[in-house]
DNA sequence: ATTAAATGAGTAATTACTCACTCACCTTAT
DNA sequence: ATAAGGTGAGTGAGTAATTACTCATTTAAT
């Protein structure tokens, strides 16, 4: 029964709004809870139990059990695609001393360092995302708009100056998420995200990643 | 409301065993709806409705829904890894003509096509593997037997002959399953694996994977 | 006629959620 | 300082709805 080893992102919410002990309580029991056993296998007992608090209050704050979900869900959704990527792509464009590699090797570590960080949060997302029609629109239009507004300009410099294989955007992009995948997706189903070597995964991931986007050089 | 588009496992199923027409009509209609609305969110009248059939015929053979699920799952379960590899491998060791893109092209566009055939089971195998630890370790157990007594032998032989990169067969067969991954998981994620270019999607998976696994000949 | 299959009303169990009430803490009046 | 009054988070027994599954009976097949 042990307090949620990293979950960042909870973390800040937590920081962020100003919750009651025994609502924080709530949403730290449910996040260990709904990734464990599902969502749909957590009763409203079971959570007021592990939150030490009474059933009553597992719904003062949220209402609903989808309620905690949504609180739980919303911040991950948010921060799947990373915000870090605009702030690469201006630093960038404007300046050229950035090259594919870093960028590569950047993203790749900041995204399997946001999987570990947030194990449960993820778990919890792909048990909803598999039968939500509505979240896989959500997620698949912000994607459009990562991929339009942001890879793509970036990604067409790299082309330009021969640093990256001249394939559509969206090819490159699906393997490169591909390949995080799956360093992530088989630790998530074993729990055992805990001993992830981030460091030695993300410069292997980048190392096979490079020997397929960069060009020939002849 | 259409019937099974392809569904090939459930065919051979139904062909290979004798139930009643109503209890056929059972498994389809689960089937269906499993994928469409996941397992806890479809209830026995929906599927006796669907079926059109009563709801103590539901139960009449399978005894459980989750009965009903295990029936669906197995063949797909015992066919995920394809059984043609130790064929292949068979056919491989003696002879020397297959080389590793032969052998690659074959095992994507087979999977490839594995998961079109069975997009509903494999939908509803995910929602369960997820939030199933028992099943994951089935499943992980029978990717080590495979890894160690089929492939390795293979890729070892493919590696010596310099037609495969020199790293771990575990991690060359974990980039091989991500790049098929990425391509079918999306698809089945937004329901339109109907419309997907197996020969394309195929060609452009194994030209990605053996830019990469090809030792740079100098 | 006998067996097997199918029926569907009924049941027991579960569970998300409610609501009347408690009480610790704060504010304000005297 | 003290009493009175107010607030709102917390409680937990109770409820209404759902639903997986049963079984006595009917229907169909050989």
């Amino acid at each position: 029964m042990q307090i949620n080893s990293i979950e960042k992102l909870l973390a800040q919410t937590l920081a962020e709004t100003d919750l009651s002990k025994k609502q924080q309580a709530v949403l730290n029991a449910s996040l260990s809870l709904f990734a464990q056993q599902g969502f749909e296998h957590t009763t409203s007992s079971e959570i007021a139990q592990q939150a030490a608090v009474s059933e009553g209050t597992v719904f003062k704050q949220f209402k609903t059990k989808q309620g905690i979900l949504n609180a739980l869900l919303e911040p991950f959704i948010e921060n799947v695609f990373p915000r870090v990527l605009n702030e690469f792509t201006n630093k960038i464009t404007g300046q050229q001393y950035h090259n594919f590699e870093h960028f590569l090797c950047y993203v790749v570590k900041d995204r399997l360092t946001f999987a570990m960080e947030n194990q449960k949060q993820l778990k919890i997302f792909l048990q909803e995302i598999i039968r939500d029609e509505t979240m896989v629109k959500v997620m698949y239009d912000k994607w459009q708009v990562l991929l339009d507004e942001h890879i793509t300009p970036l990604f067409i410099t790299f082309q330009k100056n021969k640093q990256l294989i001249d394939w559509p955007i969206s090819r490159i992009m699906q393997y490169i998420v591909s390949i995080l995948a799956g360093y992530i997706l088989p630790r998530i189903l074993t729990n055992s995200m805990a001993t992830f070597d981030i460091d030695q995964s993300s410069q292997a991931a980048s190392d096979f990643l490079l020997r397929s986007l960069t060009p020939l050089k002849d």
